[in-house]
DNA sequence: TCAAAAGTGTTATCCTTACACCCATGT
DNA sequence: ACATGGGTGTAAGGATAACACTTTTGA
């Protein structure tokens, strides 16, 4: 309490996200080659009155992207962001961002943005399970768990065939793979590690200093946030049609939805309304075009309540 | 990107709960007279590795209590955390937690903490909807709300009669009562307020600085946490009662169960287990004795899914 | 024997999930 | 006419919310 104060830096990392197509993608500090770097910048009271404001300013000044929902995820204190060697990251805390952009076709402006899927391939659970869970994964984690019945049981839970996918726990399952040393984060920080044997990067690109854990908290508060918060059609164009909003969803949360249930669920959400138009037809019948109630965006307990398994 | 670093002050501001009998009370800074403060100090990273470690060195050293849970609410950048007149907190960055507390029946142990609802009476829904609402907030808020339709429908949404209360929104709910100029800190801050026609403290005992919002994120961040995860349990004895347990959730979430449903839900939820044992009774049938199943703490989705209205 | 609290069984309702089929357009 | 994607109705099963009643103790 009385100590002497010890001032420190404050930075701020901020995990961009934006849609391709039906490709959710990051933004990644263009760091010349070695590994991708979530955008990060200091941050200083003087100019800026909140952080989200001086998020906002870096960004715009680094990048062409315009931020519309910003959040904050976490605050990382100095060693606490699991210090390790090779960790050049400077002295600090590190305060992590996670916001939504809206980018273009042009390959201009989707510079530096990345595929989310590239650093979480376990995480796409559009086409059914990944395979690489029960080829590679499991067996790993198997290897790595031998006779430690708590480690099997959290195995089990994480990416077990039986135990129910939780689509949120992108987290506790990115830190189960650093544990187990099946990510290349892991041998960086000089952990023990099963990837001699492997060949990488099999288990996701790696990123530097600890930013592969921000994103992963940043997609799994996304993937939760949009069940009772608008959030979604931040990533959306003003008009859309049901099945553009349907393949958003699924992409983000990594699921596959029933197109009648979806389309039910968005009807009683009423978080849509149909604007009289129709899609110029991509190649079937015209479907009809909806924009996003935007007097509901403050709404909370408003959003996609997509359930257990669509 | 390229401005001088700034460094600036760290400081941690906890929310630490704990229940006696069926009151919940929060940890309140003795600071002589004058208002109630959150316990906070500085946060030296050379001492501490990360802020949780710093946060339990301090409350240890200041207060007996032993923390169980601790986790991380909100970082408040300097200006940003309502920035106002007769604000004096130290220039810095401040992380805000909520802790979890078991404390006993001794005065000695208990001082300093205070029932929470008395910061936020609107919040207790235990024997109904609070008769202030609808002789107090509800008619100021029509007040404030005047014409504008944003503003009414929003007082609507978070007070309104009609529309379903949920418990989670503490938050929003202190925001728009300070908007409106309905608690004391915005009269303190110099927003225009109706206060001058209340005695106060009707609408809740005031705190220094932004406490009031940081105990009001603390509280709701609680009441969505205890649904799926076993944090109530840092709350209980080491074995407890099902009509105790069920007091405890009610008097955190600020709800009332149906006694029956309750029971099954915790039957259902599989987080406690009989001892076997039966209480020594407290004036009628004796009780049969539960403990928590401890190896399910690190589970996610393990909690008591109280629904929409028990 | 009465008060006080513990403890249970059952039903109506709604929501979730799943399934199978029809419609409108371009080529 | 057929391929492509848009769009709907309905029924089974499970979870939730509400009900009223019995049991066991202490005074």
């Amino acid at each position: 309490m009385n100590d002497p104060v010890l001032p420190v830096e404050i930075g701020l990392t901020a995990a961009i996200v934006a849609m391709a197509g039906d490709v959710p993608m990051i933004l990644t500090a263009s760091a010349g080659e070695g590994q991708a770097a979530l955008p990060s910048g200091p941050f200083n009271p003087l100019q800026h009155r909140t952080f989200e404001i001086g998020l906002r300013a870096w960004v715009a000044r680094q990048t062409g992207a315009h931020l519309g929902y910003v959040e904050q995820l976490y605050t990382f204190g100095d060693r606490g962001r699991h210090a390790r060697q090779g960790d050049r990251d400077p002295h600090g805390v590190s305060v992590g961002y996670l916001a939504l952009a809206r980018i273009g076709d042009d390959a201009e402006e989707n510079a530096g943005f990345r595929p989310w899927y590239g650093f979480f391939p376990w995480e796409d659970w559009r086409m059914g399970r990944p395979a690489l869970i029960e080829a590679l994964i499991l067996p790993e984690l198997t290897n790595w768990a031998d006779r430690d019945r708590v480690r099997r049981e959290r195995a089990t839970r994480l990416f077990g065939a039986s135990a129910r996918h939780d689509e949120e726990n992108v987290l506790e399952r990115y830190e189960l793979l650093y544990e187990a040393g099946l990510v290349e984060e892991a041998r960086r920080d000089g952990r023990e590690t099963a990837l001699a044997r492997l060949s990488l990067p099999v288990l996701g690109q790696p990123m530097r200093f600890d930013h592969r854990r921000i994103l992963a908290t940043a997609i799994g508060r996304l993937r939760a946030k949009m069940k009772y918060r608008p959030v979604i059609f931040e990533l959306m164009p003003e008009v859309f049609t049901l099945t553009h909003l349907q393949r958003t969803v699924e992409a983000i949360s990594g699921r596959h939805f029933h197109k009648q249930n979806f389309r039910r669920l968005v009807d009683a959400s009423n978080v849509a309304e149909p604007t009289g138009a129709e899609s110029v037809a991509t190649g079937g019948r015209p479907a009809a075009l909806f924009r996003f109630r935007r007097e509901l965006r403050e709404r909370a307990g408003v959003g996609l309540r997509v359930g257990g398994r669509g």
